[in-house]
RNA sequence: GGGGCUGUAGCUCAGUUGGGAGAGCAUCAGGCUGGCAGUCUGAGGGUCAGGGGUUCGAACCCCCUCAGCUCCA
């Protein structure tokens, strides 16, 4: 049988014998564009090429492209596994054309490869194509020997492919293929829910090819390309399944790998109906996990991030129906490098890594999990005691929504307790939060497509930033929006640009646009969008567009962009030091360069030592002085790695890459903006190193003026100290700890000074009242003036001897000014309380009424407050008629 | 982006209309024991995440911010 790589490399073969040169697949994880979660067709990385851009001419190009989806209406996740076809991450075979070859030559292929390479049977093979297309219809008919009544049309829905709602779009042809019985093909073929392009798990389209022949407009006409494209993307796992004859992906060698692992590791072997499921999840979920982790995305609570979470937890929950209790889809990292580390060489690199990020992963969800065992124990428990059978919807969504816990397991826990779980009413639950989500979602001021005015067709922002700071620029479009405040924001583009957009962890640049006019536009955010760069402004004065029209000068603010280049540069060189240092694991996992320093996330799994600190930023800053010459070069992709640049997952293909160099000790990919030399960064200084997330380390630095700023400021305040505790810097540690001590002593005296003259005062308390007379002892006492604490510390001996030494007939009450306010305090015996009707609570609400305030407090003892300083006799006088009363 | 939960000693957590900041483990000191295992006694350790408000009084109630967990988008 031919193996799945072996399959691989015929396809790639094939093209590149056909002139395709080979592209390697872009990262799963997409580098530019945050509007897209994961990398989801083969065409993502050339999508610039079909915008109109390509600087290097390529031609033909072929490649297995890496794939994740997750979402979206026809990829619901919980149907990923419980299927034979669904999956979360596959690969994409694509050939593509760029204004070369067309249709002609991209049906022939297809079908030569098919059928005489591969030795698919033809009769088991359809083509459809878009109705309009007779130029396709034309091409099947007379360059492949498929039967002409198996060339079948179908509409805009299923054959005609767009990008979005506007751009490059045109009708596609696909190559079906029927895995059932030939005795009833004839019958069902054309049936529109049983055949070709139905809902049906009979036949499977295998292979799109799109043809790119048209723009759509803004108004939704479609304008002919100058130049045409071909698109094409087979499923890979479906078109080996085909060849190795199996019906499932699943029992294709792609998977069988992972499968026959899981099940030799759980004891339980692998059934290819129902009963597998929980193979079928784990095979394909760690599949996603190790490529998008490899290529930089990481489990947390948002984002992408929270898509591999969520990936993670669903492998790990049919684990345990596998009887897994403990983390094990680590230990599956390396069946999967095993099978495709070949193929994608990055993943094999970065093994250790991806394996601990998915152990304290699962480790992680472990706890989540008996966290909500416990909660679920304690909801059980509260619906027994009310005899009910069902638990209520609300706990279940409750369990799921706040505590992580899933649905289906509650379910089978409830079930072991005899419990049904109310369902109905936990989905009604789950709808009321997403409507809520969606609805939040629309309140956005954003960058959507609509709203613009175009005043100019650009098809790029030129950036001028390297070695410009101003230039005369032209507005392409701009647009105004209404913040939440009320104050207007325009969101301008330029033809050209000195402003650096946000990218690669660098903020953009603010500054200033000025009209011919003189009216000045402040620029307060750069950010790109594909290749637009968007200056977020602000102004004064109204823009109109008579205005935005003319020329405008476009100046950056300098002293911020010289602070951006000297953190930039001293971001390569920490990454520099870190790898001397610690060793070459340490790879890069995000930053952010800023005005005011910069930010350095990095692989590494333990905390810094001091040393390792020390010697990190020494090294850095013995290269500041040695003052390297930084230099850039511009270079392709491949030359780049060549020469051991330091590269970033992201690289794609496509026009130039910029090598920046800190004379030989550094060499990044990079396209940022940088000192001249090494010297001008100044002084670097480490001022934070701390944990992101397992296995993730953190270094936060200043450089340049920043760190004289911040030196200056400690000086102060060691200065300042020094001069308030009269001593010397040297000696100032010690001189803090004898003060420590001191103080530590004094307190400690003060206490039991003051215990003992409460004890003091309570015990004369006690005597007064001993003389009281009546049923039982009572006093009223007025404190006078006295500090909070003192007030509290009688109080509190008070309630405490009452009840030490047993006085069950003993009623304290007191009162005192305490900071130009009125406390009272009252403490009961026992005896009172239930023979007298004696209530301290009570008692203290009395007297606390009297000055304007309240309180309140048990029989035993309360506490109230007062404002009205000069009614505290009339108050206490009030309290002494009550307790004679009733004492008689 | 929206919702829910959590944030108290080094760690795990308790804290009852709003009225003394606590327990267990860990640390340190001392005792018991021939030594260890062990055990008893004591001590140190807190901006109750941060800020604002209500109140005579806030760990507790209200608002904002931050962080973690979690669900949805």
């Amino acid at each position: 049988m031919k193996s799945s790589r072996e399959i691989r490399k015929e396809f790639i073969d094939y093209f590149s014998s056909h002139e395709h040169q080979f592209i390697p697949t872009a990262p799963v994880v997409p580098q530019d564009d945050p509007t897209l979660l994961f990398t989801n067709a083969g065409m993502n990385q050339f999508k610039s090429i079909f915008l109109g851009d390509n600087p290097r001419g390529l031609k033909r190009a072929a490649n297995s492209q890496k794939c994740m989806r997750v979402s979206g209406k026809h990829n619901d996740l919980e149907e990923v596994g419980r299927d034979h076809y669904h999956h979360t991450f596959f690969e994409m075979l694509g050939n593509w054309s760029f204004g070369n070859y067309y249709k002609k030559e991209a049906i022939k292929w297809a079908w030569d490869l098919l059928t005489r390479v591969w030795n698919i049977p033809k009769d088991r093979l359809f083509a459809t194509v878009h109705y309009s297309d007779e130029e396709a219809i034309e091409i099947w008919k007379t360059e492949t020997d498929i039967p002409h009544n198996r060339i079948m049309k179908f509409g805009d829905k299923s054959n005609f492919w767009e990008m979005g709602e506007t751009g490059p779009c045109g009708p596609c042809s696909e190559i079906h293929y029927d895995l059932g019985d030939a005795a009833t093909r004839e019958e069902t073929y054309t049936d529109p829910v049983k055949g070709v392009n139905g809902e049906n798990a009979r036949y499977r389209e295998l292979w799109n090819l799109v043809f790119i022949q048209y723009n759509r407009e803004k108004d939704g006409s479609l304008k002919p390309l100058p130049r045409k494209h071909v698109d094409t993307g087979m499923g890979f796992e479906r078109i080996v399944g085909v060849i190795q004859g199996v019906e499932s992906n699943y029992d294709t060698d792609i998977f069988q790998a992972i499968i026959q692992t899981t099940a030799s590791m759980s004891g339980k072997a692998y059934d290819p109906g129902v009963e597998g499921t929980p193979h079928r999840v784990i095979a394909d979920h760690i599949r996603s996990l190790v490529f998008a982790i490899t290529d930089g995305a990481f489990p947390s609570n948002e984002g992408r991030g929270y898509v591999l979470r969520r990936l993670l937890r669903r492998a790990y929950r049919f684990g345990r129906e596998l009887g897994f209790k403990e983390p094990f889809l680590y230990k599956l990292v390396n069946v999967v490098i095993r099978e495709m580390g070949d193929a994608f060489p990055e993943i094999t690199q970065r093994q250790a890594f991806v394996e601990e990020v998915i152990h304290s992963e699962e480790q992680r969800f472990g706890a989540t999990l008996e966290q909500g065992i416990e909660k679920f124990n304690l909801m059980v428990e509260n619906c027994l005691k009310k005899k009910e059978t069902t638990l209520n919807g609300q706990d279940v969504f409750t369990l799921y929504d706040t505590y992580g816990f899933p649905m289906d397991l509650t379910r089978l826990m409830a079930q072991e307790k005899n419990l049904a779980i109310d369902e109905l009413e936990y989905r009604k639950l789950m709808d009321i939060q997403k409507d809520r989500a969606r609805e939040a979602r629309k309140t956005n001021d954003g960058l959507t497509p609509e709203g613009w005015t175009q005043l100019q067709t650009i098809s790029g922002t030129e950036f001028l930033g390297y070695e410009q700071d101003y230039a005369d620029v032209n507005v392409g479009r701009y647009k105004m929006v209404i913040t939440d405040e009320g104050s207007a924001v325009y969101f301008c583009i330029l033809d050209k640009t000195p402003f650096y957009a946000e990218t690669g962890g660098q903020v953009g640049d603010i500054g200033t646009l000025i009209c011919v006019d003189g009216t000045v536009i402040n620029v307060e955010d750069t950010t790109k969008w594909n290749d637009l760069v968007i200056h977020r402004c602000t102004s004064a004065v109204p823009l109109t567009k008579e205005l935005l029209s003319k020329p405008l000068t476009a100046q950056i603010n300098i002293t911020q962009r010289e602070s951006i280049r000297r953190n930039h540069t001293a971001t390569h060189l920490l990454q520099a030091a870190l790898r001397s240092v610690l060793g070459d694991h340490v790879q890069q996992s995000g930053s952010k360069v800023e005005p005011s320093g910069l930010r350095f996330d990095f692989t590494h799994f333990k905390a810094l030592s001091t040393e390792e600190l020390v010697a990190v930023e020494t090294l850095i800053n013995k290269w500041i002085l040695a003052d390297f010459p930084v230099t850039t070069d511009i270079k392709d992709v491949a030359t780049a790695k060549a020469e051991g640049a330091t590269a970033l997952f992201g690289e794609k293909y496509g026009d130039k890459v910029r090598v920046v160099s800190v004379g030989q000790i550094s060499k990044e990919l990079c396209g940022g903006t940088h000192v001249r030399r090494s010297g001008e960064i100044g002084l670097l200084h480490i001022t934070v190193e701390t944990s992101i997330s397992a296995g993730v380390r953190r270094i936060e630095a200043v450089t340049g003026t920043n760190t004289l700023k911040l030196l200056l400021k400690k000086e102060a305040v060691t200065g300042q100290l020094c001069l308030m505790l009269k001593t010397s810097e040297d000696n100032l540690i010690e001189r803090v700890g004898v003060l420590q001590d001191s103080v530590r002593q004094l307190e400690l005296q003060i206490k039991e000074l003051s215990a003992a003259k409460s004890a003091g005062l309570v015990n004369a308390l006690f005597d007064d009242a001993a003389r009281s007379g009546g049923k039982f002892q009572w006093v009223v006492r007025n404190l006078g003036t006295v500090d909070k604490d003192s007030f509290t510390s009688i109080a509190n001996t008070i309630s405490d001897e009452i009840k030490n030494r047993n006085l069950g007939t003993m009623v304290v009450f007191i009162g005192a000014i305490v900071e130009d306010k009125v406390l009272f305090a009252a403490g009961a015996g026992s005896n009172v309380i239930k023979a007298d009707g004696v209530h301290c609570g009570e008692l203290v609400k009395l007297a606390a009424q009297k000055t304007g305030g309240g309180g309140g407090g048990s029989p035993f003892r309360a506490q109230a407050g007062g404002k009205d300083s000069s009614k505290l006799e009339e108050s206490l006088a009030a309290v002494k008629d009550l307790l004679s009363s009733k004492a008689g």
